[in-house]
DNA sequence: GTCATATGCAACCTCCTGGTTGCATGTACC
DNA sequence: GGTACATGCAACCAGGAGGTTGCATATGAC
């Protein structure tokens, strides 16, 4: 299961080039701290993500719209206030890519170690 | 093995917090891009990796810089040339934060669904 | 030594990002 | 209806990111 990134090599490929939104989303201390209140504290409004950061309530929306963008959280009305959540399948979709990658680099060092030793044993 | 995410939630922030710098640096096409030639074209000089791209070989090589200060990519000298290969550590780092987030909030929807059955039978 | 190749350094430009402030709107609640 | 809270919108700002051009410097080949 889960994996944009299986297929042939020209699909990893549009497969990495569609996670960098994803990782650029990721990128910033800020919004990392937002997912991990998200992942542990449940669905939660705007002001309540925005209490103890240090920047405005203005700032945060502005992160959870990059967020949203990547498609990392999902927002849903409940009266007045917006409650935010989390979606994990971008997660695991970048998590692929980076197995995928890390995968092809660690064979690359296994094939080059098994050369060594064939030539000198 | 590979968790620089494990061990107690304080720990897991800093984990968080230490990881922005190594999603920032994935966070762009042309850097995955360098990844991926990197990760199947083994060890590469600038040029090499320049190849083919739309950019400058000056853009390439502050790219370089970016995934070398992520702790992403080390350079190795070889005459005049300069060969850059891939570091999968912070490759898995990130990773296994991917996963910590991934999975406490798939824990809590599985409390909150056991919840909604042990509620309503 | 000379020439071509591989890289380094620096200045410069543009645009996006993260952040702020001020004000408007919507919705509970009494 | 009025008040308080939750959010939306817009203008503005500083700094950094991504990119370019031009020139300097090393090093391998002949």
């Amino acid at each position: 299961m889960a994996s944009t990134c299986g297929g042939r090599v020209s699909r990893n490929l549009t497969a990495l080039r569609r996670s960098a939104p994803v990782f650029a989303a990721l990128g910033d201390e800020t919004r990392l701290r937002l997912l991990a209140k998200l992942s542990s504290g449940g669905p939660l409004s705007i002001t309540q993500l925005a209490a103890g950061e240090a920047v405005t309530r203005q700032a945060i929306t502005k992160h959870l719209a990059v967020l949203a963008a990547a498609g990392l959280v999902r927002d849903a009305r409940t009266g007045r206030e917006r409650r935010w959540e989390l979606d994990t399948a971008p997660l695991n979709t970048a998590r692929s890519c980076l197995d995928l990658v890390a995968q092809r680099w660690d064979q690359r060092l296994e094939r080059l170690r098994a050369l060594v030793e064939d030539d000198a044993p």
